[in-house]
DNA sequence: CTGCAAGATTGCAGAACCTGCAAGTATTCC
DNA sequence: GGAATACTTGCAGGTTCTGCAATCTTGCAG
């Protein structure tokens, strides 16, 4: 067995290299081969969990595929997860916070889109996008650690809704507020592990905004009886 | 770092011995030892635990002061998550079953209710249980393992409110109320994550019937705006 | 109570993930 | 061009976990 850790590798981040965002074509040389490097790596890995499975893809196998050091590897994913759950969650977009801040609709839908769309929308490379959903599909243990990743947005959204509580002028103890918030995103959190797991067992390349919909529907009947 | 192993080791269940609870003072000889055996196991587990923090209570640590081979060890629990996180959520009574099947209640508050008496009641020892609530109110990362062992619930949860549905006369396509019957257990699901989240942050021992009326309070709160 | 069969435990070898450290190599900057 | 900096690599070692074969214990039948 041993198939899937799905919490956080908990290793901490990567160790050293350019950190932030080396989307390809900036800085110099440098940094223009360390992220090439990078996404040979994922590449290499994608291919090679989607022909032997999840668990039978070794990082040896990955790092001699790749053509780094096992070392290298693990400076530049922390782990094996590292490379297959990508760097999780994006940062919503400014106008989707503003969006989300004076929109006057019902608060779980709203919170819904907002973190399907920081999940979605954020992968840089759509061959990567396109294996990351393959894999997801086809090893189950995979895709529970894929939807483990969203809980890391808790913190923001949090803070964002209180910003939207504050834009409605709404008052109340601090704390009843905070934990409000808390709640709000507990719950859209799990109501997009129902969506996620339709969307990764349907056919269907991406979540759409009908099976979104479909499970706003969905939870205002649950929320209603 | 490489803290925890959030998901399910994955690792499969134990492998041999007398699998079924093995509740003590049932069966021979034999059985009773093993029982025991376990029990010590468990113990130590926690013991060093608390003493070291999670990660640095080895497997190795644990059989010393046991008394049993490692492999001993991996034969009982099969994996080092495993003599902690126990043997998650208890079945449902049937008296719970039929009172949830049969409440006219509000649908989330009474799930939530029924999630919360599987997941906390069930520890034969008293011991243990103290320990694993002290071990996750110190480490984070365990507390979100333990936590994350309430998705293995839904499947037969959901096959609860297709009861409790049945019983209300719902009609409808069989897929609808299977969505929506998921749906809802998503959400409790979130709801209580909530809930434990709290519990293990509190000062307090165990959950109690205020930390849960709340939350389903807040849940309300929530829906409605 | 003796001995056999079934079941449990153990040791061993080894795979796989991951880390720290020190040495080597490449880039950058002056 | 050469020093400073940043990245890569190899190596040794730790930890979790598995398969296998040998050994020991228990249960049981005669």
């Amino acid at each position: 067995m041993t198939e899937f850790r799905t919490t956080a590798p908990t290793s901490g981040a990567p160790t050293l290299s350019a950190q932030e965002g080396d989307d390809a074509a900036s800085g110099g040389l440098r940094a223009r081969k360390i992220a090439q490097a990078k996404l040979a790596v994922e590449h290499a890995a994608f291919t090679i969990a989607l022909e032997r499975g999840y668990e039978h893809a070794t990082v040896d196998a990955i790092c001699e595929a790749a053509d780094i050091s096992q070392r290298t590897f693990f400076n530049y994913f922390g782990s094996k997860d590292g490379v297959f759950l990508g760097r999780g969650p994006a940062q919503i977009t400014d106008t989707d916070a503003r969006e989300f801040v004076e929109s006057p609709g019902p608060l779980l839908g709203d919170l819904m889109a907002v973190i399907s769309r920081t999940i979605v929308d954020h992968e840089h490379d759509a061959d990567l996008f396109a294996m990351r959903q393959k894999l997801a599909k086809r090893s189950p243990e995979f895709a529970k650690a894929l939807v483990s990743t969203m809980n890391s947005v808790e913190e923001s959204h949090v803070a964002l809704i209180r910003e939207r509580f504050a834009a409605q002028h709404r008052q109340g103890d601090e704390k009843d507020l905070d934990d409000e918030a808390r709640m709000a995103v507990s719950l859209a959190i799990g109501a997009m592990r129902f969506v996620f797991r339709r969307a990764f067992d349907s056919k269907t390349e991406r979540i759409r905004r009908e099976t979104l919909d479909r499970a706003i529907d969905l939870v205002n009947r649950v929320t209603t009886s």
